[in-house]
DNA sequence: GGGCAGGAGGTAC
DNA sequence: TTCCAGTACCTCCTGCCC
């Protein structure tokens, strides 16, 4: 958009699209960058892919423009109390400097395309691509000389390189090969850190130590030592911490090394003229904020800059930053690394078929429950990502109360979040858990702990054990992708019903954000009907002083639910009133036809998916909370009165959800800026 | 104010 | 011809709740 309006660009738009395929990588020092843009713009302009790359790039031109606009507003007064913070915070972060420890950082040169070629050698000294044609995973440097590289589609590949041969992954090989350079590893730093398949860390302090040798001398050793394993190269750096030893394995790549010494004047030396964009966590976006606001090239100017970067980052993205000028990052070595989430995702072609979309959903659960399962874990954070058709990555979570792992469990909650988003066109989907339980089992680590989960469980004081649970795929299957499509918009098939006995917690409750949004519906004492094909449980006839729903309770109100999703609905309400009488109430909520409202009237075409639901959604609320002002006057269980203040939140919620759109701009308050800050470096 | 949750965005490989 | 990945981590914000 903007940036194809300059006038600068209009001659050359190539040069303002943005492409990390023309950043420097080893081995594409002497690639022709202007070209490669070009033919990456060319190849690239007109797709959903490029109008999506431009809508992003507008959103950091705002960013940028925002921190801009901050950073000019500084007054002398405002700079000179950051900057005596910032050499105050430079002071602090200069004593955690530890030039005793000697890292080694290997990476392994062109590793999945140099595994190929190991194993075919037909393929040496010709431009090899590991991947396929809509991505490409690695590049040896014969292809890097055209431009190719890591995470390029292979279709702008080959354009780049007709010649390129593009071959398959095979990560049975990789693990192979992977395996050899770690054992090698090993007998240098036996608690090396990997960082991925062919990179990893060692603290080569005692073998330096014991033997009475370099840091130098140790990484000629082991790097001729990978290459007798595996017959591979490596590059190595090494220096007094894990950032710097990085950058220094970068330096005389391939099959090369490069010793920075243990010694402060040699590292602010190194430092210095170091660009920015070397450091691990400073990105494309991060680089381009740091130049297009502070003027910032290389990391010494970071510590010139110190009070602006203090005044416009928040703290913790400032003392990232100031480390970076200073040279300093990780020394320790962590016991052990707890993992935080596991997740699987797949690319398909867009598609809006919902019983397609649902079959994906299956193989992605089962796929993540299977991973979960080989690792023992348990989670109860499941993460629905979507990617549409025009690019728009989002992202739909649910917290539950129960740890889970069966792919039945994982299907169930996934599916609820996807329906919500119907009618969508994807291209992607991916299911992530995170929260994982302490104990492999699934049972919560501290039920004591004050949650709101736990406050909410609280009534459950007996911490009695969960009844058995009973999988509602067959729900998921048969109600969620047979009804109309005009699908609620909102998570709204989990119930959020009060929990007097712990049996519900299966059943119910176990979405906070349903929590919120059904809030305003759960206190009614009634009974709703849905039109479903699948038959229902009876259920009985609730009281005033029937507080306690049964899991069938719970069923129907799923049923309802599931029933306001859809364009036609039914409410057969049981209402008590002040007299205590029962009265029996029903209504009718259906578009006759086709497009008028039965209860008021009002008129909706078909095509108004989101309006015809929402007006579907205002009458079910409307009829469930007239008769709650009706009947509860009586006090309420903590759980109710947690999910009734749950209820104010979801306005809030869905006004999010709203928000959230990619396409909707949003200003972006300076604190919004993010930066990596405690990679293993 | 602090913790939790959901969501977005950035980064690395 | 093909037409932009998958996994995992992190920070930050907003909104809500106690």
């Amino acid at each position: 958009m903007a940036k194809s309006e300059e006038p600068s660009s209009s001659s050359r738009p190539w040069q303002s699209y943005h492409t990390v395929f023309t950043n420097a990588k080893a081995g594409m020092e002497g690639v022709d960058k202007e070209k490669v843009q070009r033919i990456v713009y060319e190849m690239s302009k007109g797709s959903k892919y490029f109008e999506n790359e431009v809508k992003k790039e507008a959103y950091t031109k705002q960013k940028i423009e925002n921190m801009r606009g901050q950073y000019s507003k500084l007054t002398a007064q405002d700079i000179s109390h950051h900057q005596k913070m910032a050499d105050k915070r430079i002071l602090e972060l200069e004593a955690t400097r530890d030039l005793s420890r000697i890292w080694l950082h290997v990476d392994m040169d062109a590793f999945y395309a140099a595994v190929e070629t190991l194993c075919n050698p037909s393929l040496k000294g010709k431009p090899v691509a590991v991947g396929g044609m809509s991505m490409i995973s690695t590049a040896s440097y014969e292809a890097r000389k055209f431009g190719v590289r890591a995470a390029m589609p292979g279709f702008i590949a080959r354009k780049l390189c007709p010649e390129l041969l593009i071959v398959p992954v095979d990560f049975q090989k990789y693990n192979h090969y992977s395996n050899l350079t770690r054992k090698v590893f090993q007998k240098y730093d036996p608690n090396f850190l990997a960082a991925s398949l062919d990179e990893a860390y060692l603290d080569i302090t005692s073998v330096c130590k014991e033997r009475g040798i370099t840091g130098g001398e140790v990484a000629e050793e082991l790097r001729q030592s990978v290459h007798l394993e595996t017959g591979l190269t490596c590059s190595a750096g090494v220096a007094p911490n894990r950032l710097l030893a990085k950058v220094c394995s970068d330096i005389n790549k391939p099959d090369g090394q490069f010793v920075l010494p243990n010694d402060q004047s040699a590292i602010v030396t190194f430092i210095s003229s170091l660009p920015i964009r070397k450091i691990g966590g400073i990105g494309k976006v991060t680089e381009r904020i740091l130049k297009d606001v502070f003027e910032i090239a290389t990391c010494e100017e970071i510590l010139q800059k110190s009070s602006f970067i203090c005044a416009l980052f928040s703290r913790s993205s400032a003392d990232f930053f100031l480390s970076v000028g200073l040279g300093l990052g990780g020394t320790d070595t962590p016991q052990y690394k707890i993992r935080k989430s596991i997740s699987n995702e797949r690319t398909f072609s867009a598609t809006e078929d919902e019983a397609l979309l649902f079959q994906k959903l299956v193989d992605l659960s089962e796929m993540l429950s299977a991973d979960m399962q080989k690792e023992g874990l348990f989670g109860r954070t499941l993460t629905l990502k979507l990617k549409t058709a025009s690019f728009e990555v989002r992202t739909r979570a649910v917290t539950l109360l129960r740890y889970i792992s069966s792919s039945e469990e994982i299907l169930k909650h996934a599916s609820n979040l996807l329906k919500a988003e119907f009618p969508v066109s994807l291209r992607l989907m991916g299911l992530r858990m995170s929260h994982f339980s302490e104990d492999k089992n699934g049972i919560p680590p501290d039920p004591t702990q004050k949650t709101l989960s736990n406050f909410i469980l609280a009534g459950d004081a007996s911490g009695g054990k969960t009844s058995d649970y009973s999988p509602l795929v067959s729900d998921v299957c048969d109600n969620t992708f047979s009804v109309d499509m005009n699908c609620c918009p909102t998570y709204c098939a989990e119930t959020s019903c009060d929990l007097p006995d712990s049996s519900m917690e299966n059943q119910t409750s176990d979405s906070t954000y349903s929590r919120h949004i059904l809030g305003n519906i759960k206190e009614v004492n009634e009974t709703v009907v849905a039109q479903s094909s699948e038959p229902r449980p009876k259920v009985h006839e609730p009281t005033y002083t029937d507080h306690t729903i049964k899991s069938e309770k719970a069923d129907s109100y799923m049923g309802q639910l599931e029933a306001s999703s859809c364009d036609r609905w039914e409410i057969d309400i049981n209402c008590v009133d002040d007299a205590g009488s029962v009265s029996d109430q029903k209504q009718l909520f259906c578009w006759v036809d086709g497009y008028k409202c039965s209860i008021c009237g009002i008129e909706l075409p078909p095509s108004f998916i989101e309006e015809r639901q929402e007006h579907s959604d205002f009458h079910l609320a409307e009829k469930l909370q007239g008769e709650e002002s009706g009947i509860h006057h009586r006090s309420f269980m903590p759980q109710q009165r947690a999910a009734q203040k749950g209820h104010t939140g979801s306005s809030g919620r869905q006004k999010k959800k709203q928000k959230s759109s990619p396409t909707t701009s949003k200003y972006v308050p300076i604190d919004a800026f993010f930066v990596k800050t405690n990679q293993n470096f």
